[in-house]
DNA sequence: GTCTATAAATCGATAGAC
DNA sequence: GTCTATCGATTTATAGAC
């Protein structure tokens, strides 16, 4: 038997290993963690049943990894962010734009962003391996830090900072989930959003 | 047998099927449909597993009868906003108001909000029976009109009101899920939404 | 009306042929 | 590596005693 040199097993296997997580990825985001099957997943993948176990373990493995990958490329996109040579405002105004494109064409940054966001607010899931939402690294907080970088040059409204960033989250959760959900065509303008970190008058004095 | 005409057998079945509806309610909420288990429902309501199916039919049947009750108390909320005799942008202020302080003291009102936009959103729920959030006397469409009013009076900033109306709603319901989840322990500052609102310049030159 | 016990259905996970 | 068929556990829904 001829074997085929020109694309090794073990590249099959990450290449179906990356199909399936795409594939859970989008299950999961549109049906939830509990309701997503995994017959679901593979009809996605375009694979059999069976062969979804071949690859992983379970169900709670694939959810695992997904939300770890997420976690992973949020915390990417922000440290990215800090390096850039931007205002503060401005790296919020880049991280506003560069989510609501990635949502609006339905890339996986924007699934992941929902993905973990879900992750960390449902009481349902199994995320005992992911590590939580506070600590030195994490997205939440590397944010944070920004917007008070922000407040001290006067770009940016006083106040906790960390409201700030929870209502800025928040709005962008929701919009990404309706848009996920074809409630709605279209990403809003994001400087709508931007006002929220308007500070109340416009002039220095 | 003495029958007990204090309180008749009407009344105690009238009693227990809200005392079942307020139970899963904050069941769905915390957990999702799919992942909220009818014995999560009873033991919540202190019952037994069995007594659910005598006052509704299925899983499902709750949880229409909740999405049912969550629109109607928006669309009630709203209606009694419109009436009020405010200027636009403090009916948005008001409406703010009125979520947030539900939301935070775990009213049924907040979990209705959290209910209806993820019956919305979620691709996994039966809301066939479910009227949908388009239509003249929809709670979203009916937001639009008071935008319209305030833009018209210049308190409130130019552009798409159903973009606004759609920002809103996203971060509020992203707030209300962080807070019914426990992940925040408090909701932020009202102003810091309203800020959404809030015209290009404070001055009308 | 309320409960316990059981049936029926669903779905995650496994076994084994090709 | 991939599939089909089956097991086993969980959960919805029903039956029947009190």
């Amino acid at each position: 038997m001829a074997p085929r040199s020109e694309e090794s097993n073990t590249q099959i296997k990450d290449d179906r290993q990356k199909q399936i997580l795409s594939s859970a990825l989008k299950v999961f985001i549109h049906k939830g963690f509990a309701a997503a099957k995994m017959s679901d997943i593979a009809t996605e993948a375009g694979i059999s049943y069976g062969l979804m176990y071949h690859y992983f373990q379970s169900k709670d493995e694939i959810y695992a990894e997904l939300v770890r990958d997420a976690v992973d490329s949020s915390r990417h996109v922000i440290e990215q962010l800090k390096a850039d040579d931007l205002e503060p405002i401005d790296k919020m105004r880049a991280l506003v734009a560069q989510i609501f494109k990635s949502v609006g064409q339905q890339q996986s940054a924007g699934y992941y962003f929902v993905l973990m966001m879900e992750a960390m607010t449902s009481g349902a899931y199994p995320i005992q391996a992911i590590e939580h939402p506070h600590g030195p690294g994490r997205p939440f907080d590397m944010l944070v830090h920004v917007i008070e970088q922000g407040q001290h040059k006067g770009q940016i409204a006083q106040g906790n900072p960390a409201e700030l960033v929870q209502t800025f989250f928040s709005a962008i959760l929701g919009l990404a989930s309706l848009k996920v959900s074809g409630t709605i065509e279209t990403m809003p303008d994001p400087e709508i959003l931007m006002r929220i970190f308007q500070p109340a008058s416009q002039t220095t004095t």
